[in-house]
This record gives structure tokens, C-alpha cells and sequence, in this order.
DNA sequence: AGAGCAATTGTAAAGGATTACATCGCTGTC
DNA sequence: GACAGCGATGTAATCCTTTACAATTGCTCT
């Protein structure tokens, strides 16, 4: 037998992926022998036209019964079945696909499955598109919106039928790739790019709203903020949100009762820091994240300020976390289930021809936990003109 | 034309899904323009063989420039190479795995992507995946074996080239579809299927011999334990590992300070209270999970008895969270990193017909944070009988 | 009974890549 | 100068479904 060339470049690849393997007890097998194992003494390949044969019809009815076409007769039906079932016969997706141009699988971008944010996200999706028989490819890109490149073509690549881009950094750049390809989009919460692209809104400002009648009712005037980076757009945006809620209500904004944290524990741990050593303090304080309100909580422990009583907290987002710190974080709960309900059901709708060009805005709403309380006696509103103005 | 029963059976598929849509503000195009649309005005396929002609070679020629096999002249290549480029053609993945029988796919199945445990696991196997430009499927038991089967149905039907099963709970029988199937499998920690299947197992014994040593050297003799529920198989294996530590490090094994939890936040503060009702009480205890340690954590606090003052304690899995809480919990960092390297090499090995059967073991390791230190006072071992057994 | 028509079923052509085998030029040797 | 041998490339079969179109069947109606 000649030694043929493409035999060579796999034998080259095994070689090179076995040594990558380094600390398992393992053997080589007989390569040749393991692989006819593998697939079995199976003379036949498993086809349609086996499952044909054996229904004595041809492939075409099989076919029909199998996607469930009118127009064949009950019993052809019931035999085509029978025969699928006692041959335990799956169609080759790839063969499907290959023919009718969907592959039925929807790609899923994220910015990081390690941020407790996203994995609600990911598992409302996936239910959803589990229920449609619909498999879920995802990708993450790790915050880099250059990476959203790659990600958009893998998932080109794979002919995936429609990509949800769930990250909150997006670059335009790489959604053309998928505009060209004809591939549907979706985005979260990209107000910029919502004339241009399907968009799934969050009005965070409701979110703020609540958070702050909450505070209100409770006594609070003072009142703090945690930003995120001004380079991330979705900080940005709830930075935004709560300078207008504090004026619907109001309240005017002082600078320096917002500090800015990088959206982590740590970050949110020295912006509260800050907001300790201003005086007059603020009796109440909302970051826009929870892990930022998580490093909050942890400066004001180490500051010997206990909170509720010295001080309120509000997150947002609404993670797993919130639930589990002490005390529960009272937060306002990022809807990112139905965030993923709405993105599933526009790419189904994009996919039928559908244009959906606007999506009403999805409410965030406060969960009272034990982070927020009255403010210490009787605090006069030192700063706060208190003016109604709306 | 004649209404075929085709497009009958296509256009009531499309009707139930709009129906399904009901809130997002939209409206229905032309229907058939908007397919076209996507189609784009392209009159030709954007085939290998358009890459071909453009390249003046044959289809062949192409294909073996994109696969790397050598005996292909340099100038030719960079034909190719050139042509390709300036089409920016994509080969069909359908095509291909049809034609070859492999789609560069794994499947990866987990528990529960809500649980924080997994996030991790999954980063790392994505990550070592996409090294390879092989794509991840993944989906989720929600902790019911029975589900296992739809999972791996779902992920054959897919055609993935192999399937890793990183669940902690698994069904025998679900395996055997796959094998049924020739997909390699290979599973986390399942020592009695570890005969039958390539299994990565993680040495719990190691952890809390390490945690052990810990609590020993602060001066602690009297240990207890949170432990999971009798039917979790992997509940079992950190109780049965804990209790190995504790005798071969001279301690005994006192029944009642060891309380069980549902793996969850809220068992965990249940089962510290039945501890911190002991007399005596334990100075310090290991949780089986840290959700469970979080929850000892609260119920601790809401004693008044202070950690790690009055008590340590020392959880398992060094989630994202066990950092988070206050005080840092000192945990058993469960090496998952590390078993989905391992589970992704399994596989990989497999695919190439090797057999693995004897992976060692990994091993967990104390982190130690602020959730431990010397017990109070001088304080006597009262009950540890303290002889050095091994 | 036979025409006409609808309801079923069959035949065979895509769909786009990989690859076994054939072919074509060369070079080097006898 | 013929031919073996080798390197580079081309031809065409193949993977498995779906589906347009053709063919057949079965029924109704006159």
C-alpha cells in the first residue's frame, strides 16, 4: 500500500495531539484496529435508505414522515415509524444541513461566563432554544470587543442560523461580518446601535427610580453612587439613569458623592473608601453593579460602619451573590432572563423575515433585601434643597 | 403555481412561531422579498469551485491547500492562498463533516450553569477547545440523571465527535448511547464507572488532609462537619474523605458533630446551627461546599459568635463567592481547571484510539483566607483522644 | 368501464467538500 | 531514446438528505 499523502498529514496531527497529552496513565491501541472498533462490525452505513428498505417505501416518503409532510397515508406513516424506531435511526444533521441551508443551532456571545451576571442569561437561552430543538453555540470574549471579531466568524463558520450578542461592548465592525453572511443579530442593551440592528433595551432608569423611592421612604436624602468606568458604555448608561432619577425626585447631584470602581469586588471595595472619607457622608449609597456593592460592603465592614444601620446599600444586577452576603444585598434586579426570552424570539422572528425594529424597553425592579434601613436618627437633609422639581 | 404541500407544511411552522411572539413591537414583511434579501443578489454559489477557477486549479488542488497537505507546489499554494483570500471563502462546514464524518465539535454537559462551581469548568474546556478549533455544545442535567439521556440524544443527533460528561451525578444508561454511537465520553469523577468509561478523578482526600493539617497547626482539636446529602454520590466521597483525614491524623470521628445540609446556602445555615448547638462545640468546621460554608458563615453571625474568632471555618470548591463573603473563607480549591484539561485530553486521545484507562488523580488544595484561626484561649482537646494512629 | 383528478409515492438531482485513483510532465538511468 | 519513478494536479465518486418533478395509484363520476 502507498504511503499517500493525505495519510501522512493525519498521521502528523495524531502525533502532535498525543504528545500535547502529558500526565495520564495512557496506551496506544492498535490505530487501525481501535477505529473499525469504533465503528462497529456495521457493514452498512445507518441511512434513510436503509430505514426505505425496510418501510418498503422510498427515501423520499421517509423523509416526509420524518418532518412531518401532509399527504402520506396513516399507514405508510406507521411504518416509516416502526421501521425509524426498531433501526433507532437519527437523520445526519450534517446532510440536512448541507441540503436545506439551516443548521439549527444559534450562536451565543457573552462577555465573561465567569461574571455571575451571565449565567442566567445563558440558561434562560438555552432553555428556550432547547424547547425549539435548537442547539446553543457560545463563545465569550472576555470583555475585548476586538474578540467579538473571532467570535462572529467561528460562529459564521459553523453556519450557526442566528447569533445573540449579549456582551455590553459591542464593535460594529464585527456585526457586518454577520450582515454580510446574511446570519440575523441581536444585541442587549446597545441603544447606539439599535436603528441599525435589532436591540433588546433595558431602561435602567426605572430600575433607579424604585431604588431611590425606596430610599426616600426610608428617610434617606444623602445619597451616593458607585460608577463603573466611563469607557464602558453600560456604565455609562447607568451612571446616566441615576443622575435622573436623583433629579426626577428632586435631589441634586453631587460629584463627589460618586466615586468610580472598575465594576469588581475590588474596585468597589476603594470607591467606597472614598465616598467614607467625604463629610458629610452619604446615608445611603447604590453601585452599579453588585459586585462593586459586594467591595462596598466589605469597606464598610472594615470601617467599622455597619450596615444598614450607619449606611444603605443598593446593588444592581441582581446576582447569586447579593443573596448570600451579609447582609443580603438589596439590589435592583437586572431582567436578563427576559433579556434572553426577547433576543431568542427576535432571531426566530428575523429568521421568518420578520423586522423588529422596536423592542419596548425592559424593566429592572428593586428586590428589598437587609442592606437598607432608616438612616441613623433623625438626619436632617444637610444638602439636598429638596425642591420638588417634576 | 401550485401550492405544494412543502411550503403548506413550511408556512404553518412559520405562523405558530409569530403567534409565539407577542411582545416586542414588530411587523411582518413580504415575506419571500426578505428571503431573497438575505440571499443577497449573489447569482453563484460561493463554492470551492469558484475558488478553483479563480485560482485556475481544480477543487482538489484548493482543498489541499486548505488542509495543509504537502506536495502542493508554492506557487500554487499562493494561488489559492491569494484567491481564497480575495473571496473571503469560508468552507461549508456541513460539507465537510458530511463528507468526513467528524465535526470538530464536543459536547460538554454540566450540571447547572447557575451553580458557581461550573462557570470555571467551562471557561477552561472553551478555551482549550477553541485552541483547537473545535466548538463547544454544551447543555445541562439540572442535577437529574434522568436528563443525561436527553442530553446525550440531543448532542449525538448533533453529531459531536466526543462528549464530556462533567456532571456529579451520572446515569449509567445514558452512557451507553453514546458508546452505542462510538462517541468517546469521559466523566469527572465517577470511580465506579471508572472501569467502564476514561474518568478524571479528583483526590478529595487530599484536600482535607491539607485542611487538617491546617486546623491542627492553629491549634484546633475539635473538628466538625457539614456534609451533603446520603443519594449525591460526590456528598458521599467529601464526608468518607474527611473522615479518612480526621483518623489518620490521630482525631476521632465524633457522629454528632457532623451535620448534614442540601448543598445549598440555606442547608449549610440549618446544619452550623445544629453544630453551634452542640456542648461542646466543635472550634471549627469544614463544609462540603461553600455554598454550605456561606450559609454556616451567616448562621454563625447570626449567633453573635464571630469568624474566625470563635470559630473557623473551611469550605470546599473556592468558588468566586468564598472570597466575597466576610470573612474570606479559607476553602479547598477544587481543582476544575485542571479536570477539564484533563477530560479535554481524554477525549481528544480517544478520538486518535487511544485507551485511557488510569488517570491520576487530581489533587485538591487548601486556600487559606481569613475564615480560620487558633481556637480560643488555651484551649484542651477535650474529646480528640489524640492518638497518632498512622 | 373509463376518464379525470387528487392523493400518494418514487426517481433523481442538488448541496459543497474530501479523497481514491488517474493523469501528466519531468528527470535520471541504462 | 525509452522507460521507470516521482511530484503535481485533475477527475469524479462519495458522504446523506431534501425536494422538484414524474409516475403511479385509487377514487369519483358519468
Amino acid at each position: 500500500m502507498l504511503f499517500r499523502a493525505g495519510s501522512a498529514a493525519r498521521a502528523y496531527n495524531v502525533a502532535k495531539n498525543q504528545a500535547a497529552f502529558t500526565e495520564a496513565n495512557c496506551h496506544a491501541e492498535n490505530c487501525a484496529g481501535s477505529q473499525s472498533d469504533r465503528k462497529g462490525p456495521a457493514p452498512v452505513a445507518m441511512d434513510i435508505l436503509q430505514v426505505a428498505k425496510r418501510a418498503k417505501v422510498s427515501t423520499a416518503t421517509v423523509s416526509r414522515v420524518l418532518n412531518g409532510f401532509p399527504g402520506v397515508r396513516e399507514a405508510t406513516v406507521a411504518r416509516v415509524r416502526r421501521a425509524v424506531a426498531e433501526m433507532n435511526y437519527v437523520p445526519n444533521p450534517n446532510a440536512r444541513s448541507l441540503r436545506v441551508g439551516r443548521t439549527r443551532m444559534f450562536g451565543l456571545i457573552i462577555s465573561d461566563i465567569n461574571n455571575p451576571f451571565f449565567p442566567e442569561l445563558v440558561d434562560a437561552f438555552e432553555a428556550l432554544a432547547s424547547a425549539e430543538k435548537i442547539e446553543v453555540l457560545f463563545t465569550h470574549t472576555n470583555y475585548d470587543p476586538r474578540r467579538l471579531h473571532n467570535c462572529i466568524r467561528r460562529m459564521i463558520e459553523r453556519s450557526v442560523d442566528a447569533i445573540a450578542v449579549m456582551t455590553s461592548e459591542v464593535d460594529e465592525q464585527a456585526l457586518q461580518d454577520a450582515t454580510k453572511a446574511g446570519v440575523p443579530v441581536v444585541l442587549m442593551n446597545q441603544r447606539k446601535l439599535a436603528a441599525k440592528y435589532p436591540n433588546v433595551p433595558v431602561e435602567y432608569a426605572a430600575g433607579f427610580r424604585e431604588a431611590l423611592d425606596h430610599l426616600l421612604a426610608l428617610g434617606h436624602r444623602d445619597i451616593g453612587f458607585i460608577a463603573g468606568p466611563e469607557t464602558l458604555n453600560s456604565a455609562v448608561g447607568r451612571k446616566e439613569a441615576f443622575k435622573t432619577a436623583l433629579r426626577s425626585h428632586g435631589l441634586h447631584v453631587r460629584t463627589e458623592w460618586i466615586a468610580t470602581g472598575d465594576m469588581r469586588v475590588e474596585g468597589g471595595r476603594t470607591a467606597m473608601e472614598k465616598l467614607l472619607a467625604c463629610n458629610p457622608r452619604p446615608t445611603a449609597v447604590i453601585a452599579s453593579n453588585d459586585l462593586m456593592a459586594v467591595g462596598a460592603l466589605q469597606a464598610a465592614h472594615a470601617a467599622h460602619v455597619s450596615v444598614p444601620k450607619h449606611l444603605s446599600i443598593i446593588g444592581f444586577d441582581d446576582i447569586p451573590i447579593a443573596a448570600m452576603v451579609h447582609p443580603p444585598l438589596s439590589t435592583i434586579r437586572h431582567p436578563r432572563r427576559e433579556v434572553a426570552a426577547r433576543a431568542f424570539a427576535c432571531l426566530q422572528l428575523s429568521l421568518q423575515g420578520v423586522k423588529v425594529d422596536a423592542n419596548p424597553p425592559l424593566q429592572p425592579h428593586l428586590v428589598i433585601r437587609n442592606s437598607t434601613a432608616p438612616p441613623l436618627g433623625v438626619k436632617r437633609a444637610r444638602s439636598g434643597k429638596h425642591q420638588v422639581t417634576s
